[in-house]
DNA sequence: GGGGAAGCTA
DNA sequence: ACGTAGCTTCCCCT
């Protein structure tokens, strides 16, 4: 059988104009642009991926002046500049292209278009497959039984596949008549001025009825409507002119053949060198490129011992210390082996020695032996499970790394190195493997692993130093994020006591609720199906109900709860599904993922804090998340029963700050309004609703307090019309004029949210009160949504990143104070605002004391901060 | 194994 | 086409 040949045709720069908008503006350490290049080739392999050809050519636009300028001098008038930033990665991309082995081709004076034009025309009439890529609608003309036109829709990947019957379903006209289409529209981008008054709509209508342009002028008079026979009338050269702007030409001086375009899939290694050199590391995954170990690392050579014995001369201060563990959940893994390094050099120590060494023991719980770490909670914690405790920490790489930028990946010792010109270490993912490939090697080349790490460690010091020093952040880690690091480590080792009867006699209650509603909707329904697929689901009720749709995600239909809800009154299927999801979610992701998490030695659960993470500054916490137990509805927060205290006669005690960001915000805006309202001790969403509707306080209604409420979320976040609309099921120009009346009670405020989107512009980069920060690239982005995105996110990083400065200076306080006052309580868990601990009965009024004390005046601002607490015998209880 | 939808928290 | 910050589960495709 002969294969049939298929030419893919790309239009470049309409491709790379896209990737650039589209994609915020990444960039590698050395400063090099690659948003549009990183489009271009994800676009590039999904193609060469799906269709497989036998020939691919990417058009390029030559120059300023085509012979479309003859025609008409304005053409593509008007046009912004390109921006520098993209148009220094054209060459990049052209080198993308020869390094993929496909052809890359211009002609002076003509555009893309022309040569895609000709090549498909050509490509065409020899009876091949051909595809066209582009994001312009103009090239719908060239659809025909060979050419198939795939426009891109938005963003990069999302296309949609035109033939000439979808080119007619969709405008009701030939791919022929696209260019009667344009010369009657015209084209705002090309500058191609059409009929002025006339759009799509009615240019369709023209075509349906007469054809062509020229048939619109022959039968003039049978046009319906004077105002728009008169325009036509008016404008006949130039819907003409506009016509030829808009037509394609077949027959441009391509000096290129058919064949010059072959291809051959290969990936070679120039191009797996250029995505490393770029730092495309997810289509570097795709190509099936395994990450190996860096050239430049396997290349340097690193001096290291093993030692068999150890002995104080090996442990100088400060030394570098690494913790090994075999498992990402540190709670569970195995030590496999200990790195050191020191200026008496670089060692490698096994396990067993390592444990067996009572003068290595006694070294790590020395507090007056600087150790320099790279994640030293894990460290701290691992060893803690062996009964070993770790002691002077001086130093953490990750931590101070993520102070220094958050945004960047702290989690991998080489990625860090990497950006402080260390070279020699490998990323454990390259060295052990991922997935089912994991594996961890014999000691011999283990050793060499951890030793580079440690090394690293070493010289990381002094240049994380003074990187925080330049940032005026180094009280901020000492002070705050390295004590913080050792109060989590206690709290995630001592875990908190879960109930397994209880959770396995709530899983048993809800199986049978499950059951019985999943019967019902079957019932209702006439079918049965999986009610846990969207996608199925969708199908149920859209098109077998024929419910109206509300909501569409990119692959479907949208059965979110919002939208069911409002379906709600249409079927009797729908509340039973609602119930269905509530019960569902508690039934998998409570009940039996948390009862999958329970400790079998010590009966609790062991959560762990991810302290380099989040781009704010709070904690988040995984495997199991404790920070998202439920609680807003009474079925859900049942689930808190199974939380209990280690010992009888114990309380669980919790104690949260009472609008901490509102008061938080006060503080920074120093809003004379707010700050008064918090000093008076009034309800916030109470006064908010009386200066908002200008109303007396006994005249704020429920649904005025509501209201204010949402508008002083939405002031926290970053406020949008549009958002507060969808959040209280109003307009959006009301949610509009609520936010301006808002900013005019709080004049503090609306200055505070142009100060600070401002200086954001200026610097780059937002702090919190405490010197933490959070760089804002796309603040200067010409895409509205990504620059939207950012200015929100100016206004809401100070405000959630002070709010968690905040309660980490009370967690490392409140730490010490239950040490000075001898207490026995427990710290077990932080949700944001939010402290939980477990508590003898005898210590409860000691800690109605202290607690609030602690956290009120962790920080001194110009509001006062409020706790509220309760406590009872389990978590559900202390409400 | 990964992406998307959905739903839980502050 | 869109309120801030997270994590886990499920399905479904590769």
């Amino acid at each position: 059988m002969i294969l049939k040949n298929k030419l893919i045709l790309i239009d470049g720069n309409n491709v790379a104009f896209r990737a650039f908008f589209a994609l915020p503006l990444l960039n590698t350490d050395k400063g090099i642009y690659t948003n549009a290049i990183y489009g271009f080739a994800t676009m590039l392999m999904k193609i060469l991926e799906t269709e497989k050809p036998t020939h691919v050519l990417v058009a390029f636009d030559a120059g300023k002046k085509t012979f479309r300028h003859e025609t008409y001098t304005e053409y593509k008038g008007g046009r912004q500049k390109t921006p520098p930033e993209l148009s220094e990665q054209f060459p990049l991309i052209l080198e993308l292209l020869t390094k993929f082995g496909i052809k890359h081709y211009q002609v002076e004076n003509y555009e893309a278009d022309d040569i895609i034009g000709t090549l498909a025309e050509k490509a065409g009439q020899e009876s091949w497959d051909v595809k066209v890529v582009t994001g312009d609608k103009d090239f719908l003309q060239l659809a025909n039984d060979q050419v198939e036109i795939a426009l891109i829709r938005k963003g990069i990947s999302d296309v949609e596949n035109y033939k000439p019957a979808d080119v007619q379903e969709r405008y009701g006209i030939d791919p022929g008549r696209i260019i009667d289409l344009k010369g009657l529209m015209g084209d705002s981008s090309d500058n191609i001025p059409g009929v002025p008054g006339v759009g799509e709509k009615t240019a369709i209508k023209l075509l349906k009825q007469f054809g062509t342009i020229e048939g619109v002028y022959e039968s003039i008079d049978d046009v319906s409507g004077k105002k728009l026979k008169e325009k036509l009338i008016d404008h006949h050269e130039q819907a003409l002119m506009s016509k030829k702007l808009a037509t394609i030409d077949r027959k441009a001086p391509v000096t290129l053949s058919l064949e010059d375009c072959q291809y051959t899939f290969e990936v070679t290694s120039e191009l797996i060198h250029l995505f490393k050199e770029l730092e495309f590391q997810s289509l570097l995954d795709r190509i099936g490129a395994e990450e190996t170990i860096d050239q430049n690392a396997q290349d340097e050579v690193f001096d290291f011992q093993t030692l068999s014995e150890i002995t104080e001369d090996h442990l100088e201060s400060p030394s570098s210390l690494i913790v090994e563990v075999t498992d990402s959940n540190y709670h569970y893994g195995d030590i496999h082996g200990i790195g050191l390094s020191n200026k008496t050099g670089s060692y490698f120590i096994p396990i067993k020695t390592a444990l067996s060494s009572e003068v290595f023991r006694a070294w790590l719980e020395d507090e007056k032996a600087e150790k320099v770490v790279f994640d030293g909670k894990e460290a701290t914690v691992a060893l803690s499970w062996r009964e070993v405790h770790l002691k002077g920490i001086m130093f953490d790489i990750q931590l101070a790394s993520y102070l220094i930028d958050p945004s960047e990946t702290n989690d991998d010792l080489a990625a860090i190195s990497k950006r402080n010109n260390l070279s020699y270490v490998y990323s454990d993912e390259a060295f052990y493997g991922k997935g089912a490939k994991h594996r961890i090697p014999e000691d011999e080349e283990l050793g060499g692993h951890l030793a580079r790490k440690a090394g690293a460690c070493l010289e990381l010091l002094p240049l994380l130093q003074k990187k925080l020093d330049e940032n005026q952040q180094t009280s901020l880690f000492n002070e705050l994020e390295l004590p913080l690091s050792l109060v989590l480590a206690e709290m995630e080792r001592m875990g908190v006591k879960t109930s397994q009867e209880t959770l396995e006699q709530m899983g048993e209650e809800l199986t049978r609720k499950l059951t019985e509603i999943e019967h019902d909707i079957y019932e209702m329904v006439g079918t049965t199906f999986n009610l846990n697929s969207p996608k199925q689901l969708g199908e149920i009720l859209f098109e077998k109900l024929q419910l109206p749709v509300i909501k569409k995600t990119k692959t479907g239909y949208s059965t979110s709860a919002d939208v069911l809800e409002k379906l709600a009154p249409q079927h009797e299927m729908i509340p039973k599904l609602l119930d269905y999801r509530q019960l569902g979610k508690l039934k998998s992701t409570y009940i039996e993922g948390l009862l999958k998490v329970i400790h079998p030695k010590t009966g609790r659960i062991h959560t762990r804090y991810n302290q380099t993470l989040t781009q704010t500054g709070r904690l988040s916490s995984i495997d199991p998340n404790l920070q998202n137990i439920p609680i807003r509805l009474e079925e859900g927060r049942k689930i808190r029963k199974a939380f209990l205290p280690s010992k009888e006669d114990w309380v669980i005690f919790s104690a949260d700050y009472s609008q901490i960001e509102l008061r938080v915000l006060a503080h920074i805006a120093q809003d004379e309004q707010l700050i008064k309202a918090f000093e008076n001790g009034m309800d916030i969403h109470t006064k908010t609703a009386m200066d908002v509707f200008g109303v007396k306080e006994e005249d704020v209604t429920s649904v005025m307090r509501r209201h204010a409420k949402a508008v002083n979320f939405g002031i926290v976040y970053g406020i949008s019309d549009y958002g507060l609309s969808q959040s209280l099921g109003i307009t959006r120009k009301e949610a509009g004029q609520f936010i301006e009346a808002y900013l005019d009670s709080f004049p503090g405020v609306k200055k505070y949210m142009e100060d600070v989107v401002k200086k954001a512009k200026e610097d780059g980069f937002v702090t919190t009160l405490l010197q933490r920060r959070r760089y804002l690239p796309d603040i200067k982005s010409r895409n509205f949504n990504r620059r939207s995105f950012a200015e929100r996110t100016a206004m809401n990083t100070p405000i959630q990143g002070t709010a968690a400065d905040i309660i980490k200076q009370a967690m490392v306080q409140m730490s010490e104070r239950l040490v000075e006052e001898k207490l026995t309580t427990n710290m077990l868990l932080q949700v944001h605002d939010e402290l939980i601990f477990e508590v003898p009965e005898n210590e409860i009024d000691t800690l109605k004391r202290i607690v609030p004390d602690v956290m009120e005046n962790a920080v001194k601002l110009d509001v006062p901060l409020k706790v509220e607490y309760a406590y009872g015998p389990t978590w559900y209880d202390a409400k």
